[in-house]
DNA sequence: GTTATTAGTGCTCATTTGTTCAAAGATTGC
DNA sequence: GCAATCTTTGAACAAATGAGCACTAATAAC
């Protein structure tokens, strides 16, 4: 992004206020009436110049009807965000993201923080019992899950007789994955129908 | 909010949608295109009724001047977010909040999910050592620390010898305040000189 | 049947709103 | 000093846009 004058900030700053704060964009006028112009002109000038900067895009013609853009020049003011719905547990299959059946909540974190990638299925579950407790993970924890093809040592919630468990996947070079707990007194769970990963675990999340 | 017939239902979705793809608020005639009617006044009447059953609001005689509201009459679309600077370390006082000398990066959760309040100088650290470990808290993890009065059992971050520590605080009746690991190889920490609380542990988040 | 609600057409109108032309002062760099 | 850019004024215009009136049709409620 080229260099901006003052001015053009204040310009900036005040658009990006203003959709904050009521939820539409001003006008031409509005901006002018805030800043004290005697001409909508003057608004003009500036809007020409942010635009050739790369900072804002408009329609021609249209009203109230901008675009902030960052240095890419992509749309921004928008830190890619994701609304995950919470399930309790999750009876078999992948669960409905439009659905509710068994939603107990959602959460909007940034993908970074909730280290995934866009515009998949992610969900999150919250953990009941105590059997990842060696890998810190706690009941009452929140485990944000992406679906995916598991790796040896990811941490997954899967399909084990109806029923969806977190445990860590363990898949030995030539052997058969199975499931293994991070807690001595739970045994290795081995496939014995089918083992079915929903998802591999992505963060964890606790309220304290 | 009151029973929505499906066509208004049809007209508030594509609403949302627009604004969340185009930035801005449709026009009528957008939406008396994208509906096909042949009259703007088809649109107008859906649109009272939305004003009427309070999941819309507009500005009167003014162009995309639109406001989504949600059961309580509020202006939603914005679930409740902070964005919360993130620290490798605090060496003393209260972080500043703008300033970003030591910041490692932000994360954006919303409010319940981070457990904290709005407006507050919230802020996050990623925990170095396994001092916690027994609390499930491992090395890595991201701490949301919010400012306030501990109470006994906390997890608080707190200054000692001008460096930040993650311990739970102990405030035994009648007693003076300590600080306790929860890893047996740590010893309790009693204040020598003075006890900063920086904070009290709200969230862990841990990325897997 | 009557009444009320929802869903629409067709048209007109007034205002909001973006846009353009012409011009001038201020500031900066050469 | 001079050119270039930024900043602003002032007036006028045309398109975009919301809003109103009259009227029709279907559906459900009483």
């Amino acid at each position: 992004m080229k260099q901006m004058t003052s001015r053009q900030s204040e310009i900036l700053e005040y658009l990006r206020r203003f959709i904050g704060r009521e939820g539409y964009w001003p006008s031409i006028r509005d901006v002018q009436e805030h800043f004290g112009f005697r001409s909508t002109n003057a608004v003009m000038g500036h809007l020409r110049a942010l635009e050739r900067k790369g900072c804002v895009s408009r329609i021609p013609g249209q009203a109230r009807t901008f675009r902030l853009l960052n240095d890419d020049g992509l749309p921004a003011g928008t830190i890619e965000t994701e609304t995950i719905p919470v399930y309790g547990s999750i009876a078999a299959g992948y669960p409905d993201r439009v659905e509710s059946s068994g939603e107990v909540g959602r959460l909007l974190v940034d993908i970074h923080t909730a280290n995934i990638r866009r515009g998949g299925k992610t969900f999150a579950l919250k953990v009941t019992g105590d059997s990842m407790i060696g890998a810190g993970i706690q009941s009452g924890d929140m485990v944000v899950v992406h679906p995916g093809i598991p790796r040896d040592g990811d941490i997954v919630a899967a399909l084990i007789d109806g029923e969806t468990t977190l445990k860590r996947y363990v898949h030995p070079r030539g052997g058969t994955p199975y499931l293994k707990a991070e807690n001595p007194s739970y045994p290795e769970l081995y496939p014995t129908t089918e083992l079915l990963i929903q998802g591999i675990g992505r963060a964890v999340i606790r309220n304290l």
